[in-house]
DNA sequence: ACCTGAACACCGTTCAAGT
DNA sequence: ACCTGAACACCGTTCAAGT
């Protein structure tokens, strides 16, 4: 019965194979280039094929976020709540190196699909199952943010763009390197002590791992120190545990 | 000389005007409707009279910024590097909560323009007048990541969407309400402990400026401990201090 | 110096029709 | 059930022209 389906026209699309595609399209292209019609004509497919497997472009950008979602390694277990978590943040991180537009994306999302849902109900798993109360829970999972995903605001990304142009004869960018150091002398002072080149002004000397695990952990020993105080939001009422 | 240029068509444009209205047109209708069309015909003028002004979509939205960092407060002075800190992240979060395109604009920005750095600059001074290293002030920064914008990935926003639709009668909400308890139990523990309503999932019971403080002073909490204790990114190198 | 008009190469999405 | 074609109402931006 089911033989010669092989070739309809192509594979046949399902959303499968939508949003495959368009993650392999927004990885190779950018997410900006990333529209309905160019990734109608990747699939060999008229635009309004796609109507029939996601629902409107929103609806592809919340798939998109599912298959990255579904690249994070589950918790081992065995461990330690903190090192459970740290070990799933860096996961995470990991998942959103491999797809640059992702970070983007995930922030612009408003819907709460059953994957990200079930994502953060297991992320929040890992810190009542280590003994952590529902009340610090709850705050230490607005404080975890964006890190939940194992993204920052990577601030000081992109150092040709603030050093100025990229390929600017070494002179002029001396030039423009003293410019900066008189418009911005504290940041200049930390490129200063930071960059081994000279060059960049603020990065190239920056390890981005370093300081998300920098961020990360100072975070999660608040966290601990919190839990081992017997913190609670409401005043007055410290469920018991030293003041250490 | 200089008497009547009043009426030209209109007042005449300026880059001024023009970010004015673009500020003004995305907070009363969203930035996803703010187009250079819709804006040139919100300035009663052709849309490529805009390009006199700025020379693209980018700069424009580069503007919209450099407005948005002129309505943080600048530091007070006469305290303590931590409160003031403290101070302006927390302007800076007033002055997001006032335009709510401002957040997602930000972050998109790659580009670093004068305002930003100076934003940044000054930022970063809090920390070196404050006597903490220029090592320290570095990761500080890193880690301060979006919040020195005074945002956060405010996760649990939206209740409503969580919850499922917000109109829905109250059986089915109900119904709505066991399956999430069934399908994220420990987001619906976190839900009921701090629900004073019951109907909302998560949210609703949410103080966003409670979670966004005890982050911020989380945080501000750790690098004051990492201060005194003469921390120093390079291993076996604590300039002194004592290790409380 | 500043604004205009027409045009180009795109978008997302609808609707009615084909197989 | 799935795909197509034509059409609609938009985009950002260029270029040559007007005042």
């Amino acid at each position: 019965m089911t033989q010669n389906l092989e070739v309809d026209r192509r594979v046949r699309l399902n959303r499968d194979r939508v949003l495959q595609a368009a993650v392999f399209l927004a990885d190779e292209t950018g997410i900006d280039s990333l529209s309905m019609r160019r990734l109608a004509q990747e699939l060999q497919v008229v635009p309004m094929a796609l109507y029939k497997h996601v629902s409107k472009k929103e609806e592809l950008l919340d798939g998109m976020v599912e298959t990255i979602i579904a690249e994070i390694d589950p918790s081992a277990g065995g461990s330690d709540w903190k090192s459970e978590v740290r070990q799933r943040v860096l996961s995470a991180r990991r998942a959103l190196q491999r797809h640059p537009w992702a970070r983007q994306v995930i922030e612009s999302r408003t819907t709460r699909t059953p994957a990200v849902l079930a994502y953060w109900d297991s992320f929040t798993g890992m810190f009542l199952a280590g003994g952590l109360s529902v009340d610090l829970t709850h705050h230490v999972m607005h404080a975890m943010g964006g890190r939940m995903w194992g993204f920052t605001q990577e601030l000081f990304d992109d150092p040709a763009a603030a050093a100025g142009q990229s390929a600017v004869p070494s002179a002029a960018q001396a030039v423009m390197l003293q410019q900066m150091t008189d418009l911005y002398p504290n940041i200049a002072a930390i490129a200063a002590s930071s960059a081994h080149d000279g060059a960049s002004v603020v990065g190239q000397g920056c390890d981005d791992q370093f300081e998300f695990e920098f961020a990360l952990d100072l975070l999660l020993d608040g966290f601990e120190r919190l839990h081992r105080q017997g913190w609670s939001s409401k005043p007055g009422k410290p469920s018991g545990g030293r003041q250490d």
